[in-house]
DNA sequence: CTAGGGTTAG
């Protein structure tokens, strides 16, 4: 009896001490220590030293440790041990091991409790982040996890249990699904602090700052925020450069003694950043009393944002002083060398970056491709890409943005299908690089695929992708599905209704684009200097001279938007097509900005339609006079000489063309029949039905004879005799596509045809003829421009 | 005995 009670007592103590020893391990040596003491003493598959264990183990990211205890007391029957090792795999990494024993836990009939679900709703939501990309089918898998979890919930009648909810919230949140973040957080009968925190920062994360703020605002009544409270919404204050409310929070950290935390003070330094307020940025740091490189970087950044490069680069060597430079300073370096377009400081950085070894990580490999783009070095660009061992969404994105950014398109696509070959999921930035592609080459077959993407990945509601749609899909030629695109979009911003006026312009249909102007004000968006290029340019595509000028006042008088140079270029651009060019001349002249070669370009152009060989003359004279390097305006100044028979100038231009090592764009056309893109050059004598093609040119030019046309040889820029002149004319790459569109459609179908440059003034008119001749509607886009010929009219009535 | 939110520089 003695002894009985003597033994009771002594296990007891050894209970006590051993479960101490465990709570208060510290290292996974002392764990293991007190982990043999625990077998010794024959105690490891008790409830509470295998739950207790499995828990310590994870701590100690040990999650194989975790496992081999649960092991040991299989079958488990008790609830905390199942909750303990889901917990141990969840708070681990390894969600969906996580899910696989919570599966088997319900398989058992245990009642599970308040404490499963935090893990597993965990588990679900870790599982959606790392898997769902790759492994579609494993996302819908915890999809439905999710939902029988908060099934069980709510059957369980445990919804009202704080802690829980907040789980579900989280899992919510990391779905993006904000319906039901909405409903839940609505449902919650008791809120505490985590609560708050988790829709902030929630909404915070999905972009929706000003949600996250208004929830911040009605928070603060009756919660106290915390530190993860006031870097939310401070993220948010930058993202939509809310000052007012960034200074708020400012102050309410200074009350409430949060001021010298370092974290909270580096987000203090990006805030007023962001919002263009470098002075209060600098007195942040100043007052930091521990900066750490997040500190520095923050400030340098910031300077960066802000283009102040020299700022930038004097904290640089005063940080340098006393810290080593990270990865992220790199990256920083790297992004002012790309905004400077600066290849030689840029190079420089890439020797440090190798020099200090960080030429390995994915990061700064991804800041490289950009570097070099933004430099105009594709190659060095695409040398880099092949050298990177490790590539993510990031690193594709970028490389198709670097070949968008140089203009090569083909590179571009080649990017996009090897992309898609090694798997890799694009993402909402690869549709916003690969849609301008579309736009530019008018590839409306890849751009319908990219939009049916874009349903799959369920972005078609972000703002962004909506503008990028619309303006595919006007330069791809439909009008009718831009807006289509624009009526389905709930949310519009300036660059929407800029994208729906540029459409309408392009198709000459000015009287709607002043009309999608004026509903734009009247939602109470104001339009910004790009909206007022677009309507200025619709007006002048239309021949609305009167309402174009009276944009160009109303941007400065109501909008106080001082013209730039390019507003200057659109009106220059309305007077000239009009036939006002001594207007456009006068208009020129008297600008308060010295006009540069666009300007004196855009003049000449206009040119062209009436024929005006002294304005053109004087224009020319401008151009290279400011000896700019855009070869397009020698294009034109040498067809101006050449129009007036004076082959010296002509000759002359085009020596100095090959001194600058310059090279004019070469004229090009393309269409797409049956899924193939067709390319012609002008006059390429190469090509399958060649002989056919010019067979039909010929018919066509003696019915054409037949109807009263005769060539304007004026646009035939070559000092050659006449009728080689006419043989040059015809061999415009435009009527190359066109006869070829012809021979290989059926009759009556409608043809689109694109082309590099601008259409010359003899096409335009032969194009017209040939519409009337085989009855068929013909939609050349040009440069800038759509002309949709039908029955011998043209849609731009003629102001090309 | 076990549970929930994670913020800053790119």
């Amino acid at each position: 009896m003695k002894a009985g009670k003597l033994g009771q007592r002594s296990q007891e103590l050894l209970y006590v001490s051993l479960s101490k020893a465990l709570s208060s391990a510290t290292s996974s040596r002392q764990l293991h220590k007190v982990h043999s003491l625990i077998i010794t003493s024959g105690l490891d598959q008790s409830v509470f030293f295998s739950g207790k264990l499995i828990s310590k183990y994870a701590q100690f990211k040990n999650p194989v440790g975790s496992l081999s205890v649960f092991r040991r007391v299989s079958p488990a029957n008790s609830v905390y041990q199942w909750n303990s090792i889901i917990r141990a795999l969840t708070h681990n990494g390894l969600f969906s091991d996580a899910l696989k024993f919570y599966s088997q836990m319900r398989n058992l009939e245990l009642k599970q409790d308040t404490y499963t679900f935090p893990s597993v709703i965990n588990a679900c939501a870790g599982l959606s982040d790392l898997e769902m990309g790759v492994l579609p089918a494993c996302g819908d898998l915890v999809a439905v996890e999710g939902q029988i979890v908060h099934g069980l919930v709510e059957k369980m009648g445990i919804k009202k249990d704080v802690i829980v909810s907040n789980g579900l919230l989280s899992m919510y949140f990391k779905f993006n699904r904000l319906t039901d973040c909405k409903l839940i957080f609505s449902e919650m009968v008791v809120r505490d602090t985590v609560s708050w925190n988790t829709v902030i920062c929630g909404y915070s994360q999905s972009g929706l700052f000003e949600e996250s703020i208004k929830l911040f605002l009605e928070m603060v009544d009756n919660f106290e925020p915390d530190l993860l409270t006031i870097g939310s919404v401070l993220r948010a204050c930058g993202q939509i450069g809310d000052l007012e409310l960034g200074k708020y929070v400012h102050d309410y950290m200074i009350r409430n003694g949060y001021e010298c935390d370092t974290t909270a003070s580096n987000i203090l330094i990006n805030m007023y950043a962001k919002c263009g307020n470098l002075l209060a940025s600098r007195e942040v740091f100043d007052r930091i009393r521990f900066k750490d490189l997040v500190s520095w970087n923050s400030l340098i950044s910031g300077y960066i944002q802000n283009e102040c490069f020299e700022e930038a680069m004097k904290l640089l060597s005063k940080m340098k002083a006393d810290l080593r430079a990270d990865s992220v300073t790199y990256v920083m370096l790297l992004s002012m060398s790309g905004q400077l377009a600066r290849i030689h400081h840029g190079k420089e950085v890439h020797c440090d970056i190798i020099k200090m070894g960080f030429d390995s990580s994915l990061v700064v490999g991804n800041a490289l491709i950009d570097m070099y783009a933004k430099c105009g070095k594709l190659e060095d660009s695409l040398k880099q890409f092949e050298n990177m061992r490790d590539r993510d969404i990031v690193t594709w994105n970028s490389i198709i943005t670097a070949c968008v950014h140089s203009e090569d398109y083909n590179q571009g696509f080649r990017m996009t299908s090897r992309m898609r070959i090694e798997g890799m999921m694009p993402d909402l930035p690869t549709m916003l690089a690969t849609l301008p592609m579309c736009s530019f080459l008018a590839a409306k077959r890849q751009g319908k695929e990219i939009h049916s993407c874009i349903f799959k990945l369920g972005i078609q509601s972000d703002v962004p992708v909506g503008n990028a749609l619309i303006e595919m899909y006007s330069k791809c030629g439909s009008l009718k599905h831009s807006l289509l695109v624009f009526e389905q979009m709930k949310m519009k911003d300036v660059v929407t209704w800029t994208a729906l006026i540029s459409a309408y312009g392009m198709y000459g249909e000015g009287k709607k684009a002043l009309r999608a102007f004026e509903e734009m004000e009247a939602t109470g968006i104001a339009p910004d200097h790009i909206a007022f290029v677009a309507i200025i340019f619709a007006c002048s595509h239309s021949g609305l001279v009167d309402e174009g000028q009276a944009y160009f006042d109303h941007m400065k008088k109501k909008y106080k938007i001082e013209p730039r140079i390019e507003h200057y270029a659109c009106v220059v651009d309305l007077l000239s097509r009009s036939g006002l060019l001594a207007e456009a001349e006068e208009f020129i002249l008297s600008m308060p900005l010295k006009p540069d070669a666009s300007l004196w370009g855009t003049l000449l152009s206009g040119c062209r339609a009436s024929g005006n060989v002294k304005v053109a003359e004087r224009a020319s004279q401008h151009i290279i006079e400011l000896n700019s390097d855009n070869t397009g305006y020698y294009v034109l100044v040498s067809n101006v000489y050449a129009a007036l028979g004076k082959w010296d100038k002509v000759r002359m231009i085009r020596k100095s063309l090959r001194n600058k090592g310059l090279k004019k764009d070469p004229g090009c056309s393309w269409m797409e029949i049956r899924n193939k893109v067709y390319v012609f050059g002008t006059g390429d004598r190469f090509f399958e039905q060649y002989e056919e093609v010019n067979r039909l040119l010929e018919i066509l030019a003696g019915l054409m004879a037949k109807e009263g046309y005769v060539a304007d040889l004026q646009f035939a820029l070559h000092d050659v005799e006449e009728d080689e002149k006419r043989d040059l004319l015809c061999g415009h790459s435009e009527r190359l596509a066109i006869a070829f569109g012809l021979l290989n459609t059926k009759p009556g179908t409608p043809l689109q045809v694109m082309k590099n440059l601008r259409v010359c003034g003899d096409c335009h008119t032969v194009t017209k003829y040939i519409s009337k001749i085989v009855q068929r509607e013909l939609l050349v886009r040009d440069a800038n421009r759509f002309h949709l010929f039908k029955d011998g009219t043209c849609s731009c009535g003629d102001y090309w």
